[in-house]
DNA sequence: TTGACATATTACTAAATCGCGATATAGTTT
DNA sequence: AAACTATATCGCGATTTAGTAATATGTCAA
């Protein structure tokens, strides 16, 4: 495996804090437990709003206003179909995204797990 | 490239509420400019509190603040060397979750620009 | 011990934002 | 047109959190 000194040597030099302040934007978006469920939902293919209410149990309005953050970050797309919206994940970094976090999380539960294990 | 439904069918299936609040609570911690700042600096290489003071021109008790929280999710270790403490990127997962949002803005950039040129 | 320095913590204020209920907008049907 | 449905938006109370200044804790050296 790759030294952590290594890798930072292929990074890009200074990013602007007006980049740094982008990128916080973004992540901040995917720091709600709500977009995180509707974005999960619409993993599993597009969906309208009314599904999402359906699929994720929360509100109308709260799906609603959470689908607009996400699109204006394109992390969504919509296609308006009639009187329906319908949704669906327009950026497949998100499915890398995610995947991270959660193994992450994982596996700092393993870990957990093992220190109590042993001090038992 | 796959398609975005086929990815889907190799995610695990549902994430409990308290999984998802989880992922959430760790995308909020990368969701401040200050603290990706300080990771930024991190991945130069290992740096005292002081050191990061220096490189970021935040206050020394934010910093601090900001590191122990970094601490707190396990993003960075702390090794303590007399009265200073040194920190360091703690793990390789957090180069690509940066690098995929960073690039993710750049493209956007990009198509904006695109966007606002062929329309002159 | 005392002084100097590095780091952590606390108390406070200000700003951001979530969820909710109500309402507005817009397309469809009768 | 009026009624109905789907979606978007507004205003509000409540919660959260960043930054700051001040202070506490801890370590080394004289």
């Amino acid at each position: 495996m790759m030294k952590a000194d290594n890798m930072a040597k292929q990074r890009k030099p200074g990013m602007s804090d007006a980049q740094i302040k982008e990128a916080a934007r973004h992540f901040t978006i995917l720091s709600e437990p709500a977009r995180l469920k509707i974005l999960r939902s619409l993993m599993a293919g597009p969906q309208t709003v009314t599904g999402l209410v359906g699929a994720t149990g929360l509100k109308q309005g709260n799906v609603s206003k959470h689908l607009g953050v996400l699109y204006g970050a394109r992390f969504v797309n919509r296609e308006k179909e009639g009187t329906f919206a319908r949704y669906s994940i327009a950026d497949a970094d998100l499915f890398t995204l995610c995947d991270l976090m959660c193994n992450r999380i994982e596996r700092d539960a393993k870990t957990l797990a093992a220190v109590l294990q042993s001090r038992r």
